[in-house]
DNA sequence: CTTCCTGCAAAGGCTTTGCAAAGCT
DNA sequence: AGCTTTGCAAAGCCTTTGCAGGAAG
């Protein structure tokens, strides 16, 4: 097991080839491209950890060239998830789907701290060995998972052992 | 592992057990008891499966002798949750918070079909002790997790082998 | 040109909150 | 009595939808 290993961001290069991707899923649905759902995509796959539609619009219109209704917005990104460059995650379900890049990025699982809401992400085969073991013994066919662990940081925790 | 064993519902001394935690908790906590609040309790208690609040809203109205408006079940089922008789599940979240009886029922995770909804309750104590020795290795103190596996069952996998 | 995309405004769920009346202790 | 709980209605998110104009192919 290991700490997932964080591209913080997509260079440009990548980028690059998360709208071609992209761009070749919207082919392939007969959609059309737009500057917006680009600029949208641009955004997402810059973005550092975990996000809501909301920021995104935010982000849109503080940093970027292009502004986007939220409207809008909310109707790409499932658009961005179907096309692989984003994914759904839970951190913590509650109010609000919250995304992260997919596109060229490792899949990890999330340890999330209900105090401080510091969220570490690690990725252990051996859990996933044993999840399709599950699915197996139980005639499924496995296509995705959810597993966040919930706890106490080292910083918050009451009887903190390294102060 | 194995598939988690399934009390369905709670027998009258067992829902009664519940009870007397919940006061319990109640009067640690300075509140007072209420008959709505046991009857909420009761209903859910019972409950085969997994339900969210408008469930049970509507159980009550149909089989109670006690109505509860939905504004007062969404105040009360956080305090079940809190006095351990009930925790929320995400099972496949999107929509609505969905909750399932905690108390007396030995924990599980969910393993979901996408396509029928049909959901198989799995127990697996080695996934525990990895979740437990990652928690450890970050340094946190786990207090609980989600856990849910997605995929199609053997009667909705495409190429179904049992046909 | 035809179809898709966008912004806007309105509508829709689910959930929370303010308040006054009723209930517990 | 004093504080909690309840029902009701209203307000609050977050998200979706209908529509008309603008953009893409």
């Amino acid at each position: 097991m290991r700490k997932a290993t964080q591209p913080p961001v997509l260079d440009a290069v990548g980028i690059h080839r998360a709208l071609e991707q992209l761009h070749g899923v919207v082919r392939a649905k007969g959609l059309k491209n737009s500057e917006v759902r680009d600029a949208v995509a641009r955004v997402a796959l810059a973005y550092d950890g975990h996000f809501t539609v909301e920021d995104l619009v935010k982000t849109l219109r503080e940093t970027g060239t292009v502004e986007a209704h939220p409207a809008t917005v909310y109707r790409i990104v499932p658009l961005l998830v179907e096309a692989g460059l984003l994914q759904e995650t839970l951190v913590s379900a509650g109010e609000g789907h919250r995304y992260e890049r997919a596109f060229e990025r490792e899949h990890h699982d999330h340890l999330i701290c209900t105090s401080c809401g510091k969220v570490v992400e690690f990725e252990f085969e051996a859990i996933e060995v044993l999840q399709r073991n599950i699915a197996e013994r139980f005639g499924f066919y496995l296509t995705g998972h959810v597993h966040e662990l919930f706890g106490l940081c080292s910083k918050c925790a009451p009887k903190g052992g390294t102060r």
